[in-house]
DNA sequence: TATGAATGAGTCTTCATTCAT
DNA sequence: CATGAATGAAGACTCATTCAT
């Protein structure tokens, strides 16, 4: 007689979600498929049955992560559209992504093993490109076509403004503040367009 | 024949030297005391005669690193200096510290750490204590009660501000992005700066 | 080719036999786990996939005893059968418990730990209870009430009667001396029952 | 300028009763000469300078243990008393010895090692004899050819008039019963001479 | 003599990975 | 696919012992 059991699919996502759980409190090296396999009540070699082995995994976490960040930053310049309302749009819409806290955690996990100097840690951290920062750079430089704002370097601006964001909703969050309530983000979102338009406005 | 001993302080070194090389590539689960010990070129046993286990030891180098920021921020306001001037100094001095490779590598492998959901991670977070924002703080705090600057949290305007430097000379080095020239760095705290007392300036 | 796999159950008996020989040998704590798994014939990864830990496998060997001895003595008195009768057969049955070398092994590994004030000691010397006499002492208790026996205390006349035959039989061979031959052990039996006949007879 | 400090025979002494207490709780293997010198509250290094290693430093432990029983063990046949007293006195002897703490706690670290079938078991098994058990059965001898008991083995009686002794004030004590009482041991002893006078005397 | 420091070998235990069923 | 069992290699940490001062 043989139990219904989850499929296939159900048992991969299971190890993903423990693998999850696993690698952020205890990163890459700290964690340990045994572990993993415990956590998510499957046999170790399942886990290597669907994940060829523990980087793979890694990877593909990390991969999870690339993801979510490729659909979530897509804007461009939109001429019948104020400066301020596109600028407070921008922002929003990375200050959504970083309120969510599932992202947090992934962006934690991939954090980790980026900073370090090995092996791993490169390849993941050649995987990852700002993508954010890129966009926003090259929206600068519309703006600044369509003569909406002055400035020098686009890239330049680009790291304020989004750093001005991140500053508050995601580097302190990286070491473990708690995300930021709607009020609080709105008024991180409205400050840093302001300082924006006072700063460069035309 | 007796060959040259070195003394107890030089191999103490020679441990710490090691083991932050090792922090820096593989962090502290992916470091062994195995491959710090043949780094330094003493015993095993020599580093557990230093060090009561690896924990105190990447406690010790978290510990070099709290010296070092608490000796780096110390400034308070001055009547007699321009707020121009101030602003100027305080991010210069923030700039410098995070100009030392020595300290970016440092930071890089306590944060990973503090990152970490764990009970070591735990631990260091609560010895770390973000001193640089509190200074800052405080200074706005003064320049307000001194009528030079209009605003409403001064907590707020040092996230800003300090995030606008971090935002070009810390979080992208943290990731592995090289350490800005001085030309850069000057530029940074120019942007910052300005945008301060174009936007709060009374 | 695929070697002729040995089931799991025949290691775990290689291990044990294989701890039981080393235990004899160098006690608890002399023993390693990787002399424990090179002697089975086995990796060390394999004996710890037995066995939680080496404490643990102590128990297990420890327990093996614990259930001979719970096996082996069960007596009760028996009115129709004569007093000299049953003092032998008890006598015989103790005698023949310990004149089985497999069964001094193991009392000699677990009494090593016994002796021993430290924890694991302790956890086997609570487990271990003399079962042989407190028997032996409710049998002389029916013996006093079917007016066979004169004494004042059951435990004490237990005490000196299988003292008789250990003193004999068991601890000379705690310390290595040779196991009885079959009519040593008669003498003793009958000089055992004999005494306790001659004082305490009605 | 040196402090007034212990001398070299106090330190030994500092030594030896770390020693007995290490020994005591872990046994031979599992005691560590570490913590014996910092039991002892001296360097490693001294204990080294007084016993050669820690083998050494056992067997001067057992040394101890075997000029106690040498000392203790005394009596010769004596023609002018009666085998009651005489008896008794060599059960009192014995008992005494057995109801100083100290003296059961060197036996029990010794007969740890004894039991051990390793290098330095057999070492102290070799060192130490049973003169207890020589001793009585000469007594017997001269007390048979002065004809005042019958029997046909000194040894066995030996054996079994000690054993009496043992069963109640060294066996059990051996795996931690606490000693006997002056009331218990006098019970002890004349139980033991009286079974001997009813089973063997003229 | 006393000691702080050093060390090679060894201890228990865990890991990532494989394989036959 | 899923898994229980197996393993070589490695990890943290300890040990008995030595040696220069």
């Amino acid at each position: 007689m043989k139990r219904n059991r989850p499929l296939n699919i159900e048992k991969r996502k299971d190890i993903l979600k423990a693998a999850i759980q696993e690698f952020y409190k205890n990163g890459f090296e700290g964690s340990s498929m045994d572990a993993i396999s415990k956590e998510a009540n499957v046999s170790k070699a399942t886990v290597y049955n669907h994940f060829k082995n523990k980087e793979e995994l890694f990877l593909e976490i990390a991969n999870i992560l690339k993801c979510r960040l490729d659909e979530s930053f897509k804007y461009s310049y939109n001429k019948s559209k104020s400066i301020n309302k596109q600028l407070t749009d921008m922002a929003r819409k990375e200050l959504d992504f970083l309120s969510c806290q599932e992202n947090i955690t992934l962006i934690q996990i991939v954090t980790v093993v980026m900073i370090q100097k090995n092996n791993i840690g490169e390849k993941i951290l050649a995987q990852m490109t700002e993508n954010c920062m890129l966009m926003t750079a090259q929206w600068f430089e519309e703006a600044k076509k369509d003569d909406k704002l002055d400035f020098e370097s686009s890239s330049f601006l680009s790291t304020q403004f989004i750093g001005m964001i991140k500053s508050f909703a995601f580097y302190p969050q990286l070491y473990g503040a708690p995300i930021l309530s709607k009020k609080e983000g709105e008024k991180v979102i409205k400050a840093a367009v302001n300082m924006i338009k006072t700063t460069y406005g035309k």
